[in-house]
DNA sequence: TAGATTGTTAATCGATTAACAATC
DNA sequence: TAGATTGTTAATCGATTAACAATC
């Protein structure tokens, strides 16, 4: 395991690999780079590089043991304290982020939802929704770092300048525009419709192959 | 504009670029490459590149006429048609991608959700919402293409199969795991928990920068 | 031992960036 | 003309893959 700058790449590859480790049956003890690499559709060696990355190592013959893996992978993710979060822009992508509770495994605590339309009170499942004008004070008082922008294109950099103005260190942007943002602002571009688009056009191209 | 292999990070970057031509006011008759790279925050040079591809040309001294852009840009995309696609798994994020609105302009036609749960009966905005069991013959009646599969991770490669069977070529997949399919077949994955754990890292990272 | 595996070093590949010629 | 721009060719960079030595 060395300390250097870890590509975010490989940062969203770990993610995978603990899901895919932690879904084998609890019986296995052992699990190898190569059983994964073939399970998980990549390379044998960049599985195995990975981990040398992120792990105390494996053992020659058997692979890696499979908790402590896990525990590595975990420990190197930090994903124990949840870090506090709101969403702005309450439509309908918003709201299911609100209510989707997933998120939690993945260390983000969805606190409340805010949105310019101030007849929205709260998600179905309850998760509150309040005004836009309360998001300074919101964020403030409750220390919030992250927020999450399901608002349309054309607010996008307004709704992300009043963000970082209430105090947030970190975006994720789910609308498909390059926010600007000073630089020790981490942004993380979600573009559903970017990848849509891939997946239309492979289907394409994969048509004309045939 | 030449007809190679497109690499599917441009095709992820025309949405941007398109997206960003289009949202200039009326008025404007040119857009440059170099202006359009730092809007967007990426070097000028690959912009350029990026849309010598795909584009008739720019003029020197003026860059490309907004227009004719549009027009290359929409033409080489070529997202006219809508192609219908169903949601497997109507659960929060299924539910709220059988709802928003947005994947028409991207020419994803959502018909139907379908869910193990039989009680479930439509979306709050009235989608049809049917038992997995009558996927295939809806599939094949249809002639679905694009299946968008939103259920939780240990189905995931079942439902895949089972939409296979039913005749799609595309998958679009949000559950965080590799889906294992025939080489015709199509696969965009979407790992939202992958994302989020990039940005929360990142973040991490930042603090101990400062 | 033989086979399976790790982990490292070198090679390859692809994408981005730099440099620059062309030209309006 | 001078300046701004395109578009191409070469250089760089980073990530993935191949080859292989080490070893249990």
């Amino acid at each position: 395991m060395e300390s250097e700058r870890i590509p975010k790449k490989l940062l969203m590859r770990l993610p995978v690999y603990l899901n895919y480790v932690k879904s084998l049956p609890e019986s296995t003890q052992n699990i190898s780079a190569t059983q994964m690499a073939k399970a998980l559709g990549l390379g044998d060696v960049m599985v195995r590089k990975d981990l040398a990355k992120v792990s105390s190592g494996g053992r020659r013959k058997l692979g890696y043991i499979r908790e402590n893996l896990i525990a590595d992978i975990e420990g190197f993710l930090d994903v124990p304290v949840c870090t506090d979060a709101v969403v702005i822009g309450a439509g309908r992508m918003g709201q299911a982020l609100l209510d989707y509770e997933g998120f939690g495994k993945s260390g983000l605590n969805i606190l409340a939802g805010f949105d310019l339309n101030e007849t929205l009170q709260h998600t179905s499942s309850g998760k509150p929704i309040y005004p836009v004008a309360a998001l300074k004070e919101f964020c403030q008082r409750n220390h919030i770092r992250i927020a999450v922008i399901t608002v349309p294109v054309g607010a996008a950099q307004a709704t992300c300048d009043l963000a970082i103005e209430a105090g947030i260190d970190a975006v994720w942007n789910f609308a498909p525009i390059h926010l600007r943002v000073p630089g020790d602002v981490v942004v993380q571009n979600e573009n559903l419709a970017a990848s849509l688009t891939a997946l239309r056009m492979q289907l394409q191209a994969e048509e004309r192959r045939t």
